[in-house]
DNA sequence: TCTTGCTATGCAACGAGTTGCATAGCAAGA
DNA sequence: TCTTGCTATGCAACTCGTTGCATAGCAAGA
């Protein structure tokens, strides 16, 4: 029940499409926050039958219209009271953990190949980190002047840096330990 | 489709009935996937169709009969090959994140009740990281001595650990931020 | 020219996960 | 004695999320 209002924050900082939406959740919001265009869609519709967003139909010539939304009055208020509502406890899914214990009831050769993907792991949460960081440097150059919602997005930002960074620190105690075992 | 596999390691670990997976999930497996009773009892009733468990009826005089489960060679054999499939990239659902990029669009009264959530979130976690280091003191008090299954139990419980010290600092970070900005 | 890929939206079916409720006896404490 | 809480299992209804597919025109490069 919270995909809403990730999108409310979105089209808050910036109005758009369901198509921008889900690039966006791509990039910046789906840092912490995943979903497919197909739930995007399906949950603006179910936002504007609602009444939390308004959508302006902008005609492109020949391809499909694109339907332009941003927040109403009643989408704000129902942004503010789940605001100030009580932070639900994280459900954890974290697979690779899984895996890692699953790796005692596996031989040398399969936990071979569960530290090559682990080393495969390793190079994407690199690249994650490489574009956090360069994306800071980009957004956020002068710390002193932003406003509010920037300095908001940065503390995010720090966070999604300081999670790379605790990852790949971990990723390589997990490689040390599985080497450790056939060896 | 993976709660099977986390249900398979923790029977190979220790075989046991819904009820005491249920707990596990409460307690040591659950740091890292979480599920509740009913889906548990679910996916067992499927998973000793397909063969992967086999179930021993245990009357106990009175209560309902409890069924302990343990891991036959099918699934045994789907857990390997579940152990060296690619893994997944983790789905991240971070609410708290939502709420502090949404804290822009509220005022200085929502940001204060923000704050206060935070500082309770943050507690919880202190309190998590506390549990983690006493079972840590508790469970692997030597490690040079470790067997296999042991080793990999630790590891994964150090990434446990690294991850509440970092949602800790980062917290920190938070809360100057959330201060800072209507003082 | 043909193919690939991008913008832009959407349906249908399925699988995963949550919530509320129900049963039922035993044990411990107020 | 009465209530609360624990062991132990389960159904039904619902919402959330994923996967596969479909449309349709334009732009860029092989």
């Amino acid at each position: 029940m919270a995909l809403e209002h990730a999108i409310l924050v979105s089209l808050l900082e910036q109005p758009g499409s369901g198509y921008e939406l889900a690039r966006r959740f791509e990039r910046s919001i789906g840092r912490f926050w995943t979903a497919t265009h197909q739930q995007i869609y399906r949950v603006l519709k179910r936002m504007e039958a609602d009444g939390w967003v308004v959508a302006e139909e902008i005609g492109q010539g020949g391809r499909p219209d694109k339907r332009c939304y941003s927040v109403a009055a009643s989408g704000r208020a129902a942004l503010t009271s789940w605001l100030r509502a009580p932070v639900q406890p994280e459900a954890v899914r974290h697979e690779l953990a899984v895996k890692i214990r699953g790796a005692a009831f596996d031989d040398a050769g399969g936990r071979a190949t569960l530290i090559a993907e682990v080393e495969r792991y390793r190079v994407t949460h690199e690249a994650t980190l490489r574009r956090y960081l360069t994306g800071e440097r980009r957004d956020f150059p002068d710390t002193a002047t932003l406003d509010v919602g920037r300095r908001l997005q940065h503390t995010v930002l720090r966070g999604g840096i300081a999670y790379e960074r605790m990852v790949l620190d971990w990723l390589d105690d997990v490689l040390d330990t599985l080497r450790g075992l056939d060896r």
